[in-house]
DNA sequence: TAATATTGTATCAATATAATATAATACTAG
DNA sequence: CTAGTATTATATTATATTGATACAATATTA
């Protein structure tokens, strides 16, 4: 099963894990919305050129949802956040053929940080496991990105600007995107990628990126206020030489009702 | 962790595992539609009135799908089936206090069953694991229900008439059927769920059990029709003292365009 | 041949949609 | 102060969709 690599033997690391830790883990595409942009939170690795995705084992007393939480809490420092499982990986190649675990770059890692940390469990690097892919979006201005200790950076990278991943990272994150597009069309979204007041063309735009595909401004605006989630608050004076724009937020009590009925077409 | 019940250690399970199989599980909902009634497949165990979905164990060297598929294929003679994973279940109490596992009855089973069968791994008894669900709909007179190993009959049974399921399977049905019944907005359901001709009457009769609620005869057609994924054939004369219904089909080429696409609102 | 049940399609008002137009700003330049 | 400019909010219009109902066309039975 386990094969030389750039003369790194692999096996070497099956002694280095704790059994108190469940073999699954979860993956995070956290998604946050600036300056026009989709950014995705990314995890740039200690000495060795690697990106992933946030993730984490489950522990195992506990719930599934509960360690998509906690990872995007111990990244972010943000709780009770919007947060949805989206689909589970477990093609039997995931760290072997099609996504090739490059041992070398990890055991140099490895060799820097000594793995009596009870929390790291690298049975990963050895064997096929499944993880659970959630998606979050949050307010990027209110999320403090934070290393955990394989990382030595993290960071919001724009989606049109992420680098090569871990294993099947990229597909995690083409999924988590593919979905949101879906969701787009029969659920509000915009809670928490927004700040607190924006204007019609701030919500407009962040579809506009979801969807990658321009949006009729009038028939949007339309569309959304009939949606009844949005609140008018005062007007918007931003100094420029135009009609000022109404700033919205959104009515939590109509939003959620939303979230829960959904929208659009029904048979 | 482990406590014992109604007088059984259920530690002792854990020597009969065999170390070759992955920790993880596939549950799968199989939907059939008979009768005007839509009915799932269940197993109900040997020697002991326990009832679950069909399931089986991830093997260390298959795709997550892979192994649902060996499951339908094992318990229907089904292949090449509509498939859908849907949700993964890890709540941390799955086999403990919240969905409490039988022990004195998995124990008189297993005295029966002497576990010399590699196939079978009975971590799920002393062990939290994660379980991904995946829904199948199928054509019920094309399937052959089998039993496994631990079961004694395999039976197609009213979405209306399920009795208390083992864990959180009577959980994992409800959510597979709630996903469905949103699937149904999107997608053009049907072509696995009916025989090869089948009257409008039929189609709706369908729709309207999973939606479990009636629809406007007139409309339900026209907005169907419109999908362009029928194909109408000859009437059906049924003998019936009324007008004939028209036959159709599912055009599978349509069919399968809608199914990318998807249908109904989108912005 | 009339009665009956069910089917296929038509009708029509209400509503929704896409594309475009118009009026109302908030500021700038002169 | 006024005209010009960019952008916003909303109106307009033609077209399409939806929900509710109506009605003609069968296939059989009485």
């Amino acid at each position: 099963m386990m094969e030389k690599q750039e003369g790194y033997n692999a096996a070497v690391f099956a002694d280095r894990i704790p059994k108190s830790l469940q073999e699954n883990a979860v993956d995070c595409v956290i998604l946050g919305y600036d300056e026009g942009e989709l950014k995705v939170l990314l995890l740039k690795w200690k000495y060795e050129d690697i990106w992933s995705l946030p993730g984490g084992y489950i522990k195992i007393t506990e719930d599934l949802d509960a360690a998509a939480y906690r990872v995007l809490q111990e990244r972010t420092g943000l709780t009770s956040i919007f947060l949805e499982q989206f689909k589970t990986f477990g093609a039997a190649l995931r760290q072997t053929k099609k996504y090739p675990v490059d041992y070398a770059k990890i055991s140099r890692i490895l060799d820097k940080i000594p793995l009596k940390n009870k929390e790291c469990n690298l049975k990963w690097i050895t064997k096929r496991f499944l993880t659970t892919g959630y998606f979050a979006l949050v307010n990027l201005e209110a999320a403090n990105p934070t290393p955990g200790f394989l990382s030595e950076r993290c960071e919001w990278v724009s989606i049109n600007a992420v680098p090569q991943l871990l294993m099947d990272h990229n597909v995690i994150l083409k999924t988590a995107l593919e979905y949101l597009k879906k969701q787009l069309n029969y659920l509000p979204i915009g809670k928490s990628l927004l700040p607190e007041k924006f204007t019609m063309q701030d919500l407009q735009k962040l579809y506009e990126v979801i969807i990658d595909q321009p949006l009729v401004r009038s028939n949007f605006q339309r569309k959304i206020l009939k949606l009844g989630i949005l609140d008018r608050q005062e007007k918007l004076m931003t100094g420029a030489s135009n009609k000022a724009p109404y700033l919205y937020s959104f009515n939590t009590e109509k939003y959620d009702e939303v979230v829960k009925k959904g929208i659009g077409f029904s048979f």
